[in-house]
DNA sequence: AAACTTCTCAACCGCTTGCAT
DNA sequence: TATGCAAGCGGTTGAGAAGTT
């Protein structure tokens, strides 16, 4: 059967457009409308392809299309509907009056996606990523700044501290996370000891504070976003490792920190209130810093194969491909909600291939 | 000033979607 | 239901501009 070319191959024009053409293609569909694409060239004596004349009015003719350079607050919307929708750009562009799809996308590969890189920003997940910025800040300094730096001892401790996490790029991930959320702090942390404990006790911090700040008022879809991915984590740590509950938390107990977490986690979604009690009735902080005051190898194990479970999602993580598709990503936003914190191995090792970003 | 590299963005290509028949 | 077509979408390309050596 075989697909109907879009237009005649001999005897169209293809490259840039000349005024004459504009002013052709602009008279026309003033007089006449949008209409029939196919054959506007004809009837507008233009030796074009409809698919031509389209792309042309819609991007660059239109009298609605604002021109000019991005301003911080559309750049910012941006990122935000980015980290929502994913590369969905006319989705975006519907949402940026005067803004087309072409021009925000190409607007997003050579200006925002470069910084957030710069900025140790996974620019597809929107996740801060430790393993291209802290680390390699520390290690690979380029050779502009080499001269001038010098690592210091609290750097060397710290980046000393998250040595056990090489084996498990997952936790590094997670920590990453902690490490770069507003309000927390880098850990003074010279004994490695410590390192599970301050990622514990960081996650359910966030989480505990993330409901907190759940006001009635609208969220910014991207600090939304990372609140959401902050809530996710805690909520799997909490349900996928029962003994992390307080020893006395009866099973009926449980199954409610559960269900509270699974409707924190849609609540948030819908920028509603969550249930009250769903830290203070469920988790004992000092029972689960006691669980994890013998973070050895096994711990670690223990809480890798944790967040790398069974289930492909990976909200918790902050990796997601919403570019696969943006509508299932949404669902899936909501759906992992429930579930747990999961890293898919395979995209985290995607993540962790440099070479893509450089 | 010339050569080279990097950046920008308009335009194209090919695939998907939605609608009419 | 199957098919064909138009429109829409996202990824990619390449020419010209701008910056650097």
């Amino acid at each position: 059967m075989g697909r109907a070319p879009c237009c005649e191959k001999s005897g169209l024009k293809k490259g840039p457009w000349t005024p004459e053409e504009d002013e052709k293609l602009v008279a026309y569909i003033k007089k006449h409308g949008q209409g029939n694409w196919r054959t506007l060239p004809k009837n507008a004596g233009l030796a074009r392809c409809g698919k031509s004349c389209r792309l042309r009015w819609t991007n660059y003719l239109r009298p609605d299309i604002k021109r000019g350079r991005f301003s911080f607050e559309e750049e910012e919307t941006i990122i935000q509907l980015h980290s929502i929708l994913g590369n969905k750009w006319s989705a975006i562009a519907a949402r940026l009056p005067g803004r087309t799809d072409n021009e925000i996308k190409n607007y997003w590969n050579t200006h925002i996606r470069k910084r957030l890189l710069r900025m140790g920003i996974d620019p597809v997940t929107h996740a801060p990523r430790l393993d291209l910025l802290d680390l390699s800040a520390l290690l690979i300094k380029p050779p502009a700044a080499a001269a001038c730096y010098y690592p210091t001892q609290a750097d060397l401790d710290t980046l000393r501290a998250f040595e056990p996490l090489a084996g498990y790029p997952d936790l590094l991930r997670l920590a990453s996370t902690l490490l770069s959320s507003p309000g927390s702090a880098a850990p003074a942390i010279a004994d490695p000891q410590q390192l599970l404990p301050w990622m514990l006790q960081a996650q359910m911090a966030q989480a505990a504070a993330a409901m907190a700040q759940q006001a009635p008022q609208q969220q910014q879809a991207g600090h939304h976003h990372q609140l959401m991915q902050q809530q996710a984590a805690a909520g799997a740590a909490c349900q996928q490792m029962p003994e992390l509950v307080h020893a006395n938390t009866t099973v009926a107990q449980q199954q409610q920190l559960a269900a509270a977490a699974q409707h924190q986690d849609m609540a948030a979604c819908h920028g509603m209130q969550a249930p009250a009690g769903y830290v203070d009735d469920g988790l004992d902080m000092p029972a689960l810093m006691q669980m994890v005051q013998q973070p050895d190898a096994s711990n670690l194990q223990q809480w890798s194969s944790t967040v790398t479970s069974s289930n492909n999602n990976n909200v918790g993580s902050g990796v997601s491909t919403p570019s696969s598709s943006p509508v299932a990503g949404l669902n899936h936003t909501a759906t992992t909600y429930g579930g747990a914190a999961q890293f898919s191995l395979q995209q985290l090792s995607e993540l962790l291939d440099v070479s893509d970003y450089m």
